[in-house]
DNA sequence: TATGAATGAGGATTCATTCAT
DNA sequence: AATGAATGAATCCTCATTCAT
């Protein structure tokens, strides 16, 4: 399972699937990356369908980990446990846009059930965000916003990362991340 | 073209596309869903991947062509204009999830030619918000932010909306916008 | 059926044959040709094949009957019976070639009982042309060649001159039969 | 490439396209013919429309091929080698009857570009003819004549025996290529 | 005469997966 | 572990023809 081999499938899957989609690569795709003859993939995978839900289920639970130690963290204020849950979730993605690609944007062609898990996983990376802010606003370190949909926006700000970013540019993860704190923090508006 | 066949078409695809996605959706599906012959779909399209393209075109086109009326405006602050935006935006958006989700998931499953012309009219919506934070901050009305990150985080922020927003909740369009302008304008922090 | 628009619709079909083959036109492109919609074109033909059986009919007919002509005039001998012949078939098929390769390379494309329709009459053409070998082999005009061999080489040869004779090049229907008629007369070998 | 299955795939389609025609062939034909499912057979072809291009392009290989062998053969005359070139084809042509046919017959349904091949392949061939013949007239072997037109002539008239030669029938290879190098040399005149 | 909607069968091709070797 | 032949279902699309209006 955590073979050499099967890594090098991953890689190629990660790739693959960012490039030109779930859909549209074929296990003759992933196989000719490898080296491999298509037969020969399936003593390392499951399925097609199995190695797209490795994928999205090692991403987002690494998102969910990151999430967690900042929770955990008692010497952290909620102020900068959202500065940090920024930073990372930024990090993370820049530093592995395609498999965020594949998460974000592939996970949707799983299976139902499949799908469902991940799905699972997304809410409680969305619970573990609104309790940051639930606890910022009890502790009166922010204003009294409406937790649930402040996280869904903040996360779908973040999130939408993956769409534009290129490595290499201008910007560097940790450029992004001030900029989206202070965005979040404190807004646009001239005061 | 505008016939009323082809808009039951339209709508059908857009209903599927929405809830199995693109590649998962046959031209029997679409056939079956408005009781025509597969053959006979196409008296009214040219192709599948035509048909999402007329989707995906029209949808970002109205983004477009609201955004254009905003700026138009000459008695609005950018203030406004930025508020409106947002709200026009979200309203599209809820008025429209299914539409929304097609454009927003499904556009990249085009061809790369396609694909682009979406691309580039996506492009333009971000560089006329860009436009309105610009003009913003020439106004002293807003901080001297990065306007062009500072549009692509309230955009991802709105854009997200399709993912999570389901037709009947508690939230109106409303209510979304005045959240999310709120936050854009003035941020979290309890000052 | 013998109506303008018939015509019109032969003439679109005979360019559109010669220029595509058969199976690689659509009736959809006939329609296109003479300005009529598809299932218009139905109030003159009876079928895409029958529209291929008039046209080879028509011309394997034309062929016939200037052979019967040629073999009726008792004035002539056979030695000008064999050059009226090639010259006539030539300036037919120079004058017609679009037609003639209807003919000769998309008849083949009919159904069987179509097909052997246009076979037997292409037979009789072949026989027509045997019997004058062989009337000029018994008056002494022709030497004891082997009659329906010569002829269905004779025959080829000139048929073949659809494959790329070229309107408006160099020689011209009469050049060529000179040719022809020199060729099969007398041979090349230099005595 | 040359595996036998391959080989048995070829010979389907050869005498298939020659039975039917190309366009009448389908590759369930095909694939019944050999014992295979339909998909199964892309293991071995890339498109039915290559399989085709393989075919054409072997047959008028080996047609060049021969032609070759006879203009570099220095220790013949040109009559020598007008009457070997007959006889090399008609060999080749009624030993692979359906293979020519193919060739010559179906060549037209390629595409443009795999068409324009079989095309160049073809020329090249009439240009060898051509050869002969002007180094004949050149050597005083043969008369004056238009080496080119006489070249399509002969050709012409040889190529079409693959619409009329059966095989059992009376005459053999070397049967009807004798009537054709007399006819061809001497003419049918009785002098 | 002309339309254009509708049919329904057929076609080539792709592809994830299996399995004997 | 690796192959590669084979499957069989699915997919998009084309097209000659019919027919009600």
């Amino acid at each position: 399972m955590a073979s050499n081999k099967y890594e090098e499938i991953t890689k190629a899957a990660v790739m693959l699937f960012e490039r030109k989609g779930y859909h549209a690569t074929s296990v003759q795709d992933i196989a000719d990356e490898v080296g491999l003859q298509k037969g020969s993939l399936y003593h390392y995978i499951t399925s097609k369908e199995d190695l797209l839900m490795q994928l999205a289920h090692r991403s987002i639970s690494e998102f969910n980990g990151q999430m967690e130690e900042i929770l955990k963290n008692a010497s952290l204020t909620n102020r900068e446990r959202l500065h940090l849950a920024i930073e990372n979730h930024l990090k993370y993605v820049t530093k592995n846009v395609q498999l965020t690609t594949v998460l974000l944007r592939e996970a949707f062609s799983l299976g139902e059930d499949q799908h469902q898990v991940i799905q699972d996983l997304t809410d409680k990376y969305l619970n573990l965000w609104t309790q940051v802010i639930e606890q910022g606003i009890a502790a009166g370190e922010f204003r009294p916003v409406h937790a649930r949909i402040t996280a869904l926006s903040i996360l779908g700000s973040i999130n939408w990362v993956y769409r534009w970013y290129k490595e290499g540019g201008k910007l560097t993860a940790s450029d992004i991340s001030k900029l989206y704190s202070d965005l979040f923090l404190d807004g646009i508006e001239n005061r």
